[in-house]
DNA sequence: AGTGCCAACTGGTCTATACCAAATGATTCA
DNA sequence: TGAATCATTTGGTATAGACCAGTTGGCACT
């Protein structure tokens, strides 16, 4: 009876156990990434647990980040974490994309809307202000990282919409507006991420995520445009550099 | 059968529903922070579903953010979420309590330890220089918020230990040894919280936190300092102002 | 008034089962 | 060759029970 014998040396939860059995698996590299993991089913047989307890297993690896799951099509392991550089003001794409990551961007929706309180505020409009909005899901390998929406005022990029979004748009506003990115303001937190959310990013609902809101100005200091971006928390790290305020 | 009735025109989950409606309660702000939620029993009788099921819409709003567990204590409303401006290299605590925020600092744990082979590349040391290592535990109105490990270089603080670390140690080098930070590298990425940190953050195991590392360096650019936190994810979120780098 | 104990909570874990819908893959038919 | 069909497998949701171990509050005894 090896079962009971294990459960007397060792009260650590079953479901812990087999994250941690699984967990080796991959961080020892047996397995590459996107590899699909065993099903819940599997897992459950081979461990001799019910199907919920083998559930858990797997959603505990998901939640360090170790694995993600595609719905109905199975779990997969995960690439390693990209790194976002929020201190420069170049975009991710632009960024990603010269340090040779294999990025595609997918246009999800463009439309005019009207600011609401917050859009207004943040970008010095009076609230109805026609904006370019514009949300865009970003892949490195095929696989979803992170969603991102941009809202710049329409009056200031007339036929902004008319470009193909899938570049890095500070390129765009710099080449074809004369509009340069100069200062920004950054927020990160975590969060749940919302239903439709999910679906694009291809993960469960109820799973947290991170969001980054930026908005950024130009050489004048006027802001022009506001970013924001729900990333897969487990795919992303980001990091940035820090001086003590000259001026105090 | 109001049950049938719901499932007709609703497919929304059911603990989806019950989530809902207890976010409701929340946001409406009738129910005050640290008040707290109907336990898993009592939501499940109140809903007329399982036990289980409620748990479920309990924890989506752990997940959420809008509430968090004290083990079997129960589950209460969370307060507001805390800001930290991290391209100021002022300490959070100083910041804190400069804008009036109740912080209490409990010291975990303070001793010398050899520093790591990571540790020695980002300080700039051989493997296995002493180092005094200090995990401080911070709480706001009495409710933890992040756990910090600091590591410094013993030769050039030797009696750092022997000061109360209940306070910003940011401050303390500045006064005692006349080291001032600088400049500094932070990284943020969010990720699994280890059991330890779960216990002392009064969280379950298996819950998503935001780790924030820094290094620290004084006017010289020497690096003197080392900060690991890792917050609980639903409390805190984080600032930067960004701008372009001048030398291209 | 204090103390210690016990019963009634709480969440944490787990089993065994069930049905659904999406995805997959093999088979069959045109 | 190509398209439609169907059984299988997948994760998602849900039920109804069970036992355990911290927490709490009241009750009885000092």
């Amino acid at each position: 009876m090896p079962d009971v014998a294990v459960k007397l040396f060792d009260d650590t939860p079953r479901f812990r156990q087999i994250f941690e059995a699984l967990r080796e698996e991959i961080t020892n590299g047996n397995l590459a990434k996107h590899t699909a993991l065993p099903s819940e089913r599997v897992v459950a047989e081979a461990y001799n647990v019910s199907r919920m307890t083998a559930r858990r297993a797997l959603e505990t690896l998901e939640a360090e980040g170790l694995s993600y799951s595609q719905g109905r099509k199975g779990r997969f392991v995960s690439p390693p974490r990209l790194t976002y550089d929020i201190s420069q003001m170049v975009s991710f794409a632009a960024d990603a994309q010269a340090s040779g990551v294999d990025l595609q961007i997918e246009v999800i929706k463009a439309e005019q809307q009207n600011a609401d309180a917050k859009l207004a505020r943040d970008l010095l409009v009076q609230i109805g202000e026609p904006l370019h909005a514009y949300t865009r899901l970003f892949k490195n390998d095929g696989h979803a990282i992170f969603i991102e929406t941009e809202f710049v005022i329409a009056a200031r990029f007339p036929d902004l919409l008319s470009y193909d979004l899938r570049q890095s748009t500070t390129q765009l506003l710099g080449e074809h507006f004369d509009t340069r990115a100069h200062t920004g303001d950054v927020v990160i937190r975590m969060r749940g991420v919302r239903v439709d959310e999910a679906k694009l990013l291809g993960l469960s609902a109820n799973t947290a995520g991170i969001e980054l809101e930026q908005v950024i100005r130009d050489t004048a200091g006027v802001p022009f445009c506001i970013g924001r971006q729900i990333w897969r928390g487990e795919l992303a790290e980001f990091s940035a550099r820090t001086m003590v305020n000259p001026e105090g």
